[in-house]
DNA sequence: GTCGCATGAGAAAACCTTTTCTCACTTGAC
DNA sequence: GTCAAGTGAGAAAAGGTTTTCTCATGCGAC
């Protein structure tokens, strides 16, 4: 303890925490010496007298990480400034599982919980309605009162018809998910308020396979084909591209494809690279974790479901140009 | 506190904990209230007595997570039986940014760290060989006389292309990624061990495009073409498989390709499925998640590298049957 | 010269456990 | 009936920090 290479003890925690009185030198000196030494205060005491961890947990059943990594990153982002650490805790769909995990972060006094997931319209299987410390959901279904971030998804999907619109499209064939989803039905109605009735919605899966399909069934059908394809994901568009680039359909020629998601991994390696919708879940992450410290910190925060706007990301399989700004 | 529910103090937590002498009726009134009120023992008070908080870090500088997730899911998989939880610190090669997340989680008296990362022949930006808690290494270049785990890529590569050669395949191509990864090199040695120098190793880079291009390369050359191509990963073997289908040549039945990493969301969506070689990260992190622990226990471990064997995941780009067993 | 007040610094309590120590009481043996 | 041993349960210390309280000293004012 710095105590001992200085001279006092509850002084040092004054000089240090530049509170109390005492004289100038006398801070200085602790401070100069507690650096030094390279004092650094046990956290665990700190936190078990002020109530604070300066620990908040991530609660998650996105096993893949498409979801939770940069939801991740945008809480870590946001709090390592504060001081805080983040549990993250992988619980794939095992209430048994979550249960074990909650307990142990309350155990250990986190300020409180972020819970995460890979579907708006789905809640994890734990309940975590009637926890003393605050909890806030993003890209999850939250619970009554609670405070919720989500993507803005028919914003989203309107941005990206809107731009298919913008560069002349006119036949736009929407290929999209499990109509189950919630997520789906939101971006479809967009879908129809900007497009119209003119071209089909089809519903399938979320993969590649599905968009490779789809364009099959649309060109195999009698009359003109679609001059764009608006895709329910990014892996959709991709088979959707393959497809179309197999039938000697040029891309974005002939027709303009644009995604959803802005999965790097697929969005950028597609021939061409895709368009599609970025839903900002960094910046849902960073306001989920400020929230949360709010929370936890006793400032008010209003409940409800916070809508966070996507935005459109321009490659090269819609053609058309980026706009400016 | 029990306390209050029931009758004394230090007693509870001698009933609690089993220890002490105490009469069982006693003994089994206080666990009933305390399972009656919920109560669960504060962690922090606990941890800074016994000085183990019940807390590992994990320090990773892959952002994408493709490497890190199932390292975690391991770490997690090993450890939550043992009361311990982690913190998830993503440093994106920003020495500052790892030296503030290192100490954060020095301060919260973490048990131990992991250091993890997406190269083998790469260190973290951040010195971790004078810690006073035990590190180690995951999937990332370790330090003298630590413990690191890491796969056995040239065992891996062998076992792709041995079973290459299995299934009747002899002109077997190698497609990689850059010389300068000292995974390619070692990919690259088994790969002319089994094979031999009948055909030429194509450095490149990690992207589809790139296996693309190499297929072009490979087949504008005169004489025979590979009737098999090892790739140095799922991403440039998904390259590979779909430049081979736009020349017309099948997949497998006139080339085989094989991947490496399995990377379900490449290897699984590849047309046809990529037979790959996984690295068995989940498995490497569960190990690394048991030796941190043994080490914070005091145990003894010895030091050095560890290398986990890769396994073959049998699908549909090879041709051939899955082995038995 | 005394009183009051400001100032600097240390003592002590509190946070919640665990562990060791102490004490009172019971029981069995002689 | 006394003593030793054994048994049950509470008291107290420790862990590292923060905060409040107390105390001693020195100074200015009357």
């Amino acid at each position: 303890m710095a105590a001992a290479a200085a001279v006092s003890i509850s002084t040092a925690s004054k000089a240090l925490n530049d509170t109390g009185r005492m004289g100038s030198e006398t801070r200085e000196r602790v401070k100069r010496i507690a650096a030094e030494i390279g004092y650094r205060p046990n956290a665990l005491a700190r936190g078990l007298l002020s109530k604070r961890s300066f620990t908040i947990g991530l609660l998650t059943n996105d096993t893949y990480g498409r979801f939770t990594l940069p939801v991740m990153a945008g809480i870590s982002d946001a709090l390592v400034d504060h001081g805080v650490s983040v549990f993250l805790c992988a619980i794939e769909d095992d209430p048994a599982l979550a249960q074990i995990h909650v307990d142990a972060m309350l155990d250990k006094q986190v300020d409180g919980i972020i819970a995460t997931g890979k579907r708006l319209d789905r809640r994890l299987p734990v309940d975590l309605s009637n926890l003393h410390v605050p909890v806030v959901y993003a890209f999850t279904e939250g619970t009554q009162n609670s405070v919720t971030f989500r993507s803005d998804d028919e914003q989203g999907a309107r941005l990206a018809v809107e731009w298919l619109v913008k560069i002349g499209r006119r036949r736009i064939a929407h290929i999209t998910g499990p109509e189950e989803f919630f997520s789906v039905r939101e971006r479809a109605g967009a879908y129809h308020e900007v497009a119209g009735h003119r071209e089909p919605v089809l519903y399938g899966v979320w993969a590649e396979s599905w968009g490779h399909e789809a364009v099959d069934q649309l060109w195999k059908r009698p009359g003109e084909k679609p001059d764009a394809l608006f895709c329910g994901n990014d892996q959709i568009a991709r088979g959707a591209v393959d497809a179309l680039r197999e039938r000697g359909v040029k891309v974005p020629q002939d027709v303009s494809v644009i995604g959803f998601d802005n999965w790097e991994i697929v969005a950028a390696q597609t021939r061409p690279p895709l368009t599609t919708v970025d839903m900002e879940l960094k910046e849902l992450g960073r306001q989920a974790g400020l929230t949360v410290l709010a929370l936890a910190e006793g400032r008010p925060v209003e409940p409800g479901v916070r809508k966070l706007p996507c935005r459109l990301i321009v490659r090269q399989s819609c053609g058309g140009k980026a706009p400016q700004g």
